[in-house]
This record gives structure tokens, sequence and C-alpha cells, in this order.
DNA sequence: CGGCCAATTGATTAAACTCAATCTGCGTGG
DNA sequence: CCACGCAGATTGAGTTTAATCAATTGGCCG
């Protein structure tokens, strides 16, 4: 892992642009969300960058690229817990030891900022506005998580897959980074299998089989959605979760 | 003036002894913490009282009692997300909406309090170590959470039901509700099952299962963890995602 | 051209599910 | 006090989904 200090950039940050899709951010706490990001570090894919018992350094912001994080069980059985995209925090509670319960590794080589413990109680005491949205977040990375829940306990390996497909879609597309009705997919199948409790085989197969009705392409790195509606239909997909609104993002909280 | 943690008056609430359990409470914290629990409810065993897409109308603590968190996907089929036992909270942290993403039922007759989300802003901004303890429990319920999906992605049936004994097992010890070698069990088998992802024909035999190595008895509402560390090996279970205190060595296990 | 990682396919096995009966403990009304 | 009803637990039999084992193929890069 390098670090290295960058000036800000002009266009939004993936968490501004997620956050501003949600709430009206005045002028300053955009500028206060861009400020906090200028410690940053650039991950190389395949990087375990927080292990499972170690500490915590800071609060890391996704910038950019995808990251599992992750539980291995020693004899070699893996589970993907959650997948972190741009604009989403790792590590943004903790508890007193900042220990980390998870493997946190790079999907892709990415950039992240760090954040100072002090920043976030900065949010919390002086910034009421990105306070809230900081807890929607929490909340909306457990609510996640609950449905990863009732995907490895409740549904068929094709549910799973296509549930899981609509999910990043809608994540992805809330900070510009779907396609019209694509993504760009850079786990391979083997992760695939380990997000969703199924073997690489079978992963495999369950792609072919959404193929073959004609509801998903894919290559190397990129899912088509061919069929959204089916797709939905078959996973059992309801964006709720993911928002919180009934699919239309609105402001609700005005300029301070 | 502190006060140690031993010296909690058996008469305090739950969600006192989980946090004077793990931080330093001063008098002022553990006054703080009963007063805002005087608005009660009386919730009876079977009441589903919160419902998915419903608008949470305040942040509930649970003070006796056991509630799971759930989804019920349309077809019969049901995921129990999490369970919450005293001590826990259920609608912490919510959306713009204060939108449900699950329900909550009543496992067995509830006493919860019922908290505003002023009062929770309070200790935010006034009692900073009870807002410590308010993340404490944020990511811990995020690290519960996880097992659980690492029990359902990536164990057999009989590790999911040794590791949820288990970790009831230990959250419940932290509150003081747990026996030496035991647990009151309200949960049928059906939950059992709709918990780990099982069918419940299949929960009823890994019981039996369970019994039949020697690691538990159990009887209509008791399990008795009859050999703890064979549990412990069976489950591949650490504690540590539960406290993230050093109680107990922490093998940081690395898969080569 | 190799080498390598990931994807794909075929064959077989195993874990857990479904379906269908019972069985059991317990509370209740007569 | 007892028969009845009922929810939950238990058992047996057969089926299904997904896992495992074992090659083989495909694409990319140095």
């Amino acid at each position: 892992m390098e670090i290295k200090n960058e000036s800000l950039h002009s266009e939004a940050s993936a968490i501004s642009r997620k956050l501003g899709g949600l709430i009206l951010l005045s002028a300053t706490e955009v500028e206060f969300l861009e400020s906090i990001q200028n410690n940053r570090v650039r991950i190389e894919k395949g990087d375990t960058f927080v292990q499972e018992g170690s500490e915590f350094l800071a609060t890391f912001i996704i910038r950019s690229g995808w990251v599992a994080r992750e539980r291995n069980i020693g004899d070699g059985r893996r589970q993907i817990i959650s997948l972190a995209l741009p604009g989403d925090f790792i590590g943004l509670h903790v508890n007193f030891k900042r220990q980390a319960a998870y493997d946190a590794k790079a999907m892709t080589d990415v950039e992240a900022a760090l954040i100072e413990p002090s920043r976030v109680l900065e949010i919390h005491q002086q910034y009421p506005v990105l306070a809230s949205g900081l807890s929607w977040s929490t909340v909306r990375e457990y609510n996640i998580l609950g449905e990863q829940a009732v995907r490895l306990g409740r549904k068929s390996a094709t549910e799973r897959l296509s549930h899981l497909i609509l999910e990043l879609y809608h994540r992805l597309d809330l900070v510009g980074l779907a396609g019209p009705e694509s993504i760009t997919f850079p786990l391979t199948q083997d992760d695939v299998a380990d997000a969703l409790g199924l073997s690489s085989v079978h992963a495999n197969r369950t792609f072919k089989e959404l193929k073959k009705r004609g509801l998903i392409e894919y290559s190397r790195d990129d899912i088509e959605l061919i069929d959204i509606e089916k797709l939905k239909s078959l996973a059992g997909f309801n964006p709720a979760f993911l928002s919180g609104f009934d699919n239309e993002p609105q402001p609700v909280v005005k300029v301070g």
C-alpha cells in the first residue's frame, strides 16, 4: 500500500455524489466532504489492506475501485461479507480496540481516502446534515448485509446471482458508475462464488443459466442486464433496502 | 465519580450492563441511560411490532425478551436476519424515511423502552462515552451479521447450529442472562431453521446430531452446552467479533 | 510460443430438501 | 379429572440442488 497526498479534484468525489443523490448538500458541506479526502492511498488489486484482527488505523472512503470485506476461515473456505464500492466507507464505525472483524481486500486497483477519527467526530459535531448522511450510510450498509443474509439463507443459485447483479447495478448507478443497462464487473467467478455461498463450478453454471434465459450477457469484465424486469422478478428484488425511498431520490433536508 | 463495572446494581437495565461490561461508566452516565428508558412498552410473544416498509416511530431498547429481525419473501420463505437480545437496539440508526427494511417480531414476551430520536442526539452531543458505546454497539451488530453471513454461506448445518448456540451463549452472558453452561432458548426449531437457512426437518436432525455427539442437551426451552470446547472447535467459533477485546488470544488465521 | 489464470464442461457424490406420517407435551373445556 | 386439540418435535423415504472431482479450453501477456 503506497501512500501519497494529492490536491483536490475539481469533480465531486463518489461519496459526495452518493450523499448528494439523496440529500441536498450545501456548498459548504460538499467542500468539507471533499477537503477531508486529501490524504489518499492507492491500493493495488489483490492487496488485503485490512487484516481480520488487526487495528484500523483510520476510516477509509473508497474513491474508486471495488473492495471486498471477507472472512477466511482456516480450511480455505472464504465468505465475502459485502462489497464496498466508490462512495462507501470501510471502518466508519469501529469498536474500542478499532479491531477489524474481517479482511478488506481490493478487487481492483483502488483509490481511497484516509479519514482521521477526529474528522468523523467533526462531522457529528459541526455538520448535522452530513452526520445524518453517515447515519443513512450506516443503516444502508446494515440493510445490504441483511439482504445478503436473505440471499444466502433462502434463495436459490439463480435468485442469488440475479439479486446480486441488480444490487450492484443500483448501487453503482447511485454514484454514476452504471451504464444504461450494464455494469463493469471486475469479480472473478471464484469471487462471485464466495460472495454467494456457492462453488465456483456452480457459479459458472448459474451465469450460463441466466444467459440461456436471456436475462444477462457477460464478458470478461462487463455484465449487460438484458431484461431487467425479468431479472427483478426472478430475484425477488425490491430496491427499498438500498435507499429507503420509493425508488425516487428526493432531497428531504434543506440547505442549512 | 467513576464506578467499577462490577458495582453496577443488579437492577441496572440490560443496556447498562452491556455497556458497563465493556466501558467504565460514570454514575451520571448510568443514570442518564436509565432515565431515557422510562417510556416502556410490553410486546406480546408473536407480535410483529415493526413491519418491513413501515416507519420507525422511535428507537427500541430491548429490556427483556428476544426479538427477531426477519424478512418474509412473498412465497412463504422467511429468513431471520438477526436476533436482538436484552440490551440491544432496534432502529438505532434509520434512513431518512425511517423506513424499516425488515420485520421485527417478538419471539417471547418483550419489554422494551422507546427512545425519542432527540435523546439519541443528546447522547451524541453530551455523553461522549455513551456515544462511543453506541458506536461500539453499531459495529458489533454489523459484525454479528457478518458472522451470520459466514454461517449461511460457508458452514455446514452442524457448524451453523453450534456456532449460533455459542454466539447466543456469549451474548447472553454479557448481560448476565446465561447460566454457567446453559441458556434459556425460546426459539422453536422452525425459528432456528429460518435463522440458519435450513429446513425445519434438517434443523431437528442437526439438534439430534449435536446431542448424539455429546455436545449439547436440549429441552423445550433450554440448551445445555455440555462440551463448550468441542462445540467451539466444531463451529470454528472465535468470540472476537462480539467484543473486539483481547479477553482471549485472537489467532489471526493466515491461509497461504 | 509458453505459461498461467480463469472459465467451462462432464461425471459422480453428498448434503439438505420435500413430502408424509406420527408422536408428544401441554393447555383447555366439559 | 380426562378427552381433545394443537403446535411443535420427530422419523422415514425418496428427491433435488449444489458440491466435488477431474479434465479441458480460452484468453491474455511477457
